[in-house]
DNA sequence: CGATTTTATTCTACGCTGTAGATTTATAGT
DNA sequence: ACTATAAATCTACAGCGTAGAATAAAATCG
């Protein structure tokens, strides 16, 4: 009699409910096989109850974005505001290769998703209270985003669509550049070939991820005077 | 009898002839209402026809990202990598300015787009060229890339598809806000819309984007001759 | 308790989508 | 002119989101 989460039972539903087996199905079966329909099924409901819990497809959507920026790190309690930033990145990141399949609905960023403005106003706060120079918090938080948010999107992008459901941190960048060899099309320039296989699998994601990051962080600590060794 | 973008003369179609209309399409009324038929209508063809130049509606939308990504500037002459890579990303933003309807279709990194491969093939070269440290052209050119595509992703997000067609470019910052106010849902808590107004309209996004690409930039110049830190 | 109002769920149907397959029309080659 | 090849069209099908009517269940009240 346990409340699992596929098979109903007949305790009523809730638009949370609804929301997780959304993303339950995108995560296993991908964005596109998310229909009303599918979804009903999934909770063996009819597809237009689904209506009066989540609203219509494009709600539905916005309710899983919200899951999805729920699983966001907030600051935190450290007074350390390079080191929340660096959190908040590699949380975001980590956000994408744990929904590669729902990539598209976390950069859904025109709907004002509360978690996602929750998650704006804690990290304002947390520069606010802390001495970054002249900068703009608002101004070094969408930097740190937009970097977080597009190296996210683009490494899953390349692991994962591409060459079906692969996941970086089960291959070496060895098996995974063997791997590539393989899968880019025959017909593909060699020049070409050459440049995806140095942009995908050449260099470890994590270090050029950590790099990136610490070009923007070490820039922002030099530009506070507190003088950490940049 | 001007061979003009719409209402087709008999003059046969070509490829590239389809996938700018379905752009013109996109940029006009939406990534959603760009169907098979629709675009048929718009070629006064039959919408089987189209699968003759461009293949289904996948191979379609990647061939309009094919032509978003030759919009974006290759290196050119200058022999100063840093100033490359700053018109690489002020590039890329102004891509999805120009286009923010087909944003999404910028963003689909996992087809292997050519002219993508061959722009990064470019920057690679000319990254190899140029001293940089110790590290990693592709390193480098996935952090830059990455920002650029987040940070103008973000941007046309919140803009344009939250307000309607605003172009930021034709708003001064107070515009803006006084419009904001407005159009934020009365239901939202006054501290998350105070949020939404601090990231999104308080800040100069020109500046912001400026000052984020500095901030990677700077760290890039300054590491060129001190190797790495960890 | 029964009666009535509210809420939740289901059923049916409509117009839209992408596209496979057969068919027709146009072009090129000899 | 006749054929072989290419291009364009027609028809049909399964699936989509969802409006609106119809039904079932639950809550409210006298």
């Amino acid at each position: 009699m346990t409340t699992k989460t596929a098979s109903r039972n007949q305790i009523r539903l809730d638009r949370r409910q609804v929301l997780t087996t959304a993303l339950e199905v995108v995560d296993r079966e991908g964005l596109e096989a998310l229909s009303m329909r599918r979804l009903g099924a999934e909770l063996s409901v009819d597809p237009m109850t689904i209506y009066h819990y989540a609203g219509g497809k494009e709600r539905l959507l916005d309710g899983v974005a919200e899951l999805l920026w729920e699983e966001v790190a907030l600051p935190g309690v450290s007074r350390d505001p390079i080191e929340a930033l660096r959190n908040l990145a590699r949380s975001l990141r980590d956000l994408f290769r744990r929904h590669p399949e729902a990539a598209p609905l976390i950069l859904r960023c025109s709907r004002l998703i509360h978690p996602q403005l929750e998650l704006y106003r804690a990290y304002l706060d947390a520069l606010d209270k802390s001495e970054l120079g002249a900068r703009e918090p608002a101004s070094v938080l969408r930097s740190v985003l937009s970097f977080a948010l597009g190296y996210g999107y683009a490494e899953i992008s390349m692991l994962g669509v591409q060459c079906g459901p692969l996941d970086s941190r089960t291959l070496s960048q060895r098996e995974l550049l063997l791997y590539l060899g393989q899968a880019l099309p025959s017909n593909l320039p060699r020049r070409l070939a050459e440049a995806a296989m140095v942009m995908i699998a050449d260099c470890d994601s994590d270090q050029c991820f950590e790099d990136g990051l610490d070009l923007m962080l070490a820039g922002l600590a030099t530009s506070t005077d507190t003088g950490r060794t940049a």
